[in-house]
DNA sequence: GCCGCTGGTTCAACAATAGGGCCAGCACTC
DNA sequence: GAGTGCTGGCCCTATTGTTGAACCAGCGGC
């Protein structure tokens, strides 16, 4: 079974009109709009959306108070025929990225299929690093991808990106200043709530164990998180942000000043649930119990959560909607579409688990 | 200029599904709207009103329970342009598979892409069911693949397709008498040389947390355990199983009565390494330290496993050369090459974490 | 200046679709 | 016989695509 490519209306007229240029139906200029969408029995925005696509391959040139220029058929329109791929840049290799981000890739994946584009990842550090430039310049060098999604994007990469005028769509949150396309989750509403929600248990010292990389995403995260405990009624809560780096070193150096002090932090909120593993089992080697001496938050969902005892509290998240709101979002980019506004973030249902509960009497 | 007949998506699906029917792609009944929702990506309520056009024109007749019946059409003229697609049955989504079974799956996806077929993939319970045939008959009927994987498969699963003569390769073990294509890993051989390893520590009261499934793989680990322990020079050293179903509570309930006894195992090895997790932290909770008053193998590896603390003693996988092996193979079932005999087993790599040490004194 | 045409932009109203939930009927398991 | 999980049938709401209209600025001819 082979899915119809072009659902809506509006790219129907784009195959259209691409066909009856190359046939040579018209000379000079285009019927006008006006007319056109009477001919085609559609409305006029519609065909304005389908010209927009045209206009983007660079077939036809809109002139104002004139109509729409046939543009030469010198080049055969090399954008149309050439490889429909996505590019998407991974840091490492997809077995090692979180298994939620292997999921909606893995989704995405299989949804631009249908759309007749293939995916390739890219993965490599050199991508990531402070000055990105050089990798990045050779590799749109060697691929000639259709668009690039970018993962896990620091704020190089992004900038980037937007002097270069590739087209990509962020596959997180964007920097201020940053004006690409871009999806994620709200990890500012996130963290705000994980706050909001130890502090209504009782928690005073609050902690969060956020990533070092200061992506955007964990940027809002620690915004978030301040916001939620600095703007509540409770003046006598305090907000502690501890930095790890992924990897179960990093986190153990980031918690052990944290509980050597003389009043611990009574509630975590982690960031990354790798994270989140190495936390609840560095904490069971010290002989803390989770939730009764400490409470923890999963700011980030992933399946293998759900086998730990006890349950995390957590967000949780379907990998689906998230791929299929990448979809559109990629797929406008693709087409060009002019008006590509990001649109809202996406918030995660709360989910309580067994991880979280008041905190021990003259603690709080 | 011609116009577009059939611009609603519905008019669109009615006319594809047509065509399907004609071309006889399925035979007595379609797939289920809410799988036809999910191959066409449309709602069910756009893929219901397509078939209602079906419907009205005498082409299928709903049965309120059981699916929409094929009228008709007793086409027995199949597959003569069959799409070259190849069906995997999993038991449960993809999402909540073990995340080193979702990457060769993906991987295999990409690999057959390039060899011109296309990855479907099924999930669900029923296949997996003490009696499959009505779900299995149903499935090959209404999905006509040019091969099928079985991952996780049951004795009832691999005898059907025996006996229905269906090309398929078996992704795990496959049971005695049942002569289909298979690669696995040696679990028999993970079990007897992990339970080596723990006898070598100085471990006597050993135990194996399996899975209670009696899968192929399942019952080889447990031979292999037994064998370890009792072929071993230790006379003295007892093997026990507990069962367990992948879920919390049930390796709650297998953990609970072999730490209660008097002398409690000093060791586990476990299948699965969700299973792991949730031993990991059971044990936690009850105040047990690993690997100080007991140590842990886990016979499954995936990703997550290395955010642990300690490091879990395991068997290492590579996905990728496993979906090598398993494309290799899958193209001769396709060919239908004679002489197809299943290759040696895989035998990961072991590695020694930190969640393995000599037993405390006194306790071996 | 006028007019009538062109594309550019915005808007509210509407229809199609997506994505849920809930129900009754059927088959299978326990 | 109770319970589970699938099926189609039906309902609801939010979102999206589409419509049809308005108004603007630019161009050419009168």
């Amino acid at each position: 079974m082979t899915l119809i490519p072009h659902r809506t209306v509006a790219s129907q007229l784009a195959v259209q009109l691409r066909g009856e240029l190359a046939k040579g139906t018209w000379h000079g200029w285009l019927p006008s709009e006006r007319v056109l969408s009477r001919t085609l029995q559609a409305s006029r925005n519609t065909v304005r959306a389908a010209l927009g696509q045209l206009k983007a391959d660079g077939l036809i040139e809109p002139v104002r108070g004139l109509g729409n220029r046939v543009i030469g058929a010198t080049h055969s329109t090399p954008a149309h025929d050439q490889a429909k791929t996505v590019g998407v840049l991974i840091p490492e290799p997809i077995g090692r990225l979180r298994p939620l981000i292997a999921l909606w890739i893995d989704e995405l994946k299989d949804l631009l299929v249908e759309e007749g584009y293939r995916l390739r990842i890219h993965e490599g550090r050199h991508y990531y690093q402070t000055n990105p430039a050089r990798a990045l310049e050779r590799l749109i060098g060697q691929h000639p991808h259709s668009a690039w999604v970018l993962t896990l994007s620091s704020e190089a990469m992004q900038q980037w990106f937007v002097r270069r005028g590739a087209p990509c769509l962020v596959a997180g949150s964007t920097y201020p200043e940053v004006t690409l396309p871009h999806y994620d989750l709200d990890y500012r509403a996130i963290c705000r709530h994980g706050a909001g929600v130890l502090l209504r248990l009782g928690h005073r010292r609050l902690a969060l164990l956020n990533r070092e990389s200061r992506r955007a995403g964990d940027v809002d995260s620690e915004r978030g998180f301040l916001e939620g405990v600095h703007r509540s009624t409770h003046s006598d809560a305090t907000a502690d942000i501890a930095y790890h780096r992924d990897d179960v070193e990093s986190v153990a150096r980031a918690l052990r000043p944290l509980l050597d002090r003389k009043n611990p932090p009574t509630a975590l909120v982690v960031s990354n649930s790798y994270a989140y593993l190495s936390t609840a089992s560095l904490l069971a080697q010290r002989g803390l119990r989770v939730p009764q001496d400490i409470s923890l938050i999963s700011r980030d969902d992933d399946p293998f959560l759900g086998s730990l005892v006890p349950a995390p509290t957590r967000y949780r998240v379907d990998p689906h909607t998230f791929a299929k709101k990448m979809l559109s979002l990629l797929l406008q980019v693709l087409k060009r579409t002019p008006a590509l506004r990001s649109p809202a973030l996406l918030l995660p249902k709360f989910t309580a688990g067994g991880s979280t509960c008041a905190p021990a009497r003259g603690e709080g």
